[in-house]
DNA sequence: CAATACATCTTGACAGTGTCAAAATGGCTC
DNA sequence: GAGCCATTTTGACACTGTCAAGATGTATTG
């Protein structure tokens, strides 16, 4: 009885598509009050993204999941073999996303190497203030500690990590970065990067009017500055 | 009956010295088995302390903490508001023993500029290796999150960082970091460190024995090679 | 010394959580 | 049609943070 004020059946198709932002809106879909749901989860993951994006990581739970989704606390359990499953997952598809925006913006023919970096450097911490929550969620804790990632994320992560590490690769060869070790250089860039958003997402000492004067500030300190002068 | 077998008053004194080490053990103490405690904030202090190192933030309940306490499950909410006010509380010792660190480090005359930015970069990737689990507390999203830092933990946090910034802008004035920003400056080297302890404390396709690659290639990156030729 | 105020600690209770076990349901293949 | 099996539900358990009310000491008065 209590139950009928939250939507039935919210079931979502055509999800696959991972360049059109954090939280898609599942759509509507005639009514299926059957038993079984259809497709409970890629609903599931529709209605935890909408959850995490209202409140917070922290704030979600099975239970307010498949509330939302229309179904009973213990449904979602026959779909991901435990929360951190499900974080998992929807950390997984973050990850697809960021590698796909990140792949399009360093293989435009049109950029030189230089705007590609700051396309990069623009394009990551946009991406993290962006969708603060899912960033979170992508290189929070809960999901790396231990032996919490799942093979799907770590599959999904590692491609995902590489290509910084190819991409940076191809800034030092062309002597835009200095240094000879891609995958160190690229860490201490990630990290960068990495600290920047966190900064930035947590408010601390910083805010996101900030954002392009502290893009701008990395930049130039990455940037090999005899080769490649930056006036700016 | 059944809590007999936790230890009781295990009270503790003279912990103002940051410097020890994340974890103190409680010195014994003479048995005070009397209703009130004595000091029963820093006893909890002292026993989250050692909760969240054997099992992380994550783990740490307050009824367990009152039961290592040898105290029943609401006594804590006589010293501390909130779970969340405790876990500030530890933090903020965090930042103490951390400024106290740099601050040492930086104030040595007999150093020269370069040694000290060598020793604050090493100084602050082994500080987050070695207690993890309070580095992540430090820097972790609960604590900063909305409004739930406290105001002892701001007040104690706003130096730590604005001494960072300091020292940046010390290195700048010899000419061994570029820019002119000190304050976007120390924002991008602190997001470096943070990102790499991070990658560091999660074993995100990194570990320990990478530590002093990590940091050199760190050092070589922000050293303004013209000015400070780094040979290794 | 006695009485009272106050800080501290305890017991009881409540809503909320993740997750397991067993039963119910309904679409699928023979 | 019968039966298999994935899916969903109801019930239950241990655990969590936190509030309210009572119990117990310590300190401060008279």
């Amino acid at each position: 009885m209590s139950s009928l004020t939250s939507p039935q059946n919210a079931s979502a198709s055509q999800l696959k598509d991972p360049s059109q932002g954090f939280v898609q809106a599942a759509p509507a879909q005639q009514g299926r009050p059957s038993y079984h749901h259809g497709d409970l989860r890629q609903a599931l993951l529709v209605a935890a993204k909408q959850l995490i994006a209202e409140a917070g990581i922290e704030n979600l739970s099975l239970r307010r999941l498949a509330e939302r989704a229309g179904v009973s606390r213990t449904a979602p359990y026959h779909h991901f073999s435990d929360k951190n499953d499900l974080l998992c997952a929807i950390a997984a598809e973050g990850f697809r996303r960021r590698h796909q925006m990140a792949t399009l913006g360093f293989d435009d023919p049109a950029k030189t190497m230089l705007e590609k970096f700051e396309d990069y450097v623009l394009g990551y911490i946009q991406f993290a203030v962006d969708s603060p929550e899912e960033y979170e969620l992508m290189f929070g804790r809960s999901i790396w500690k231990q032996q919490n990632s799942t093979r799907e994320l770590r599959d999904v992560a590692y491609p995902c990590f590489q290509h910084q590490v190819d991409m940076v690769r191809g800034w030092q060869a062309c002597g835009l970065i200095a240094g000879d070790n891609p995958l160190r250089t690229s860490q201490v860039i990630w990290g960068a990067l990495h600290g920047m958003a966190k900064l930035l997402i947590d408010g601390i000492y910083t805010d996101s009017a900030q954002i392009e004067e502290m893009s701008r500030c990395a930049i130039k300190l990455f940037v090999n500055n005899s080769a490649y002068p930056i006036d700016k």
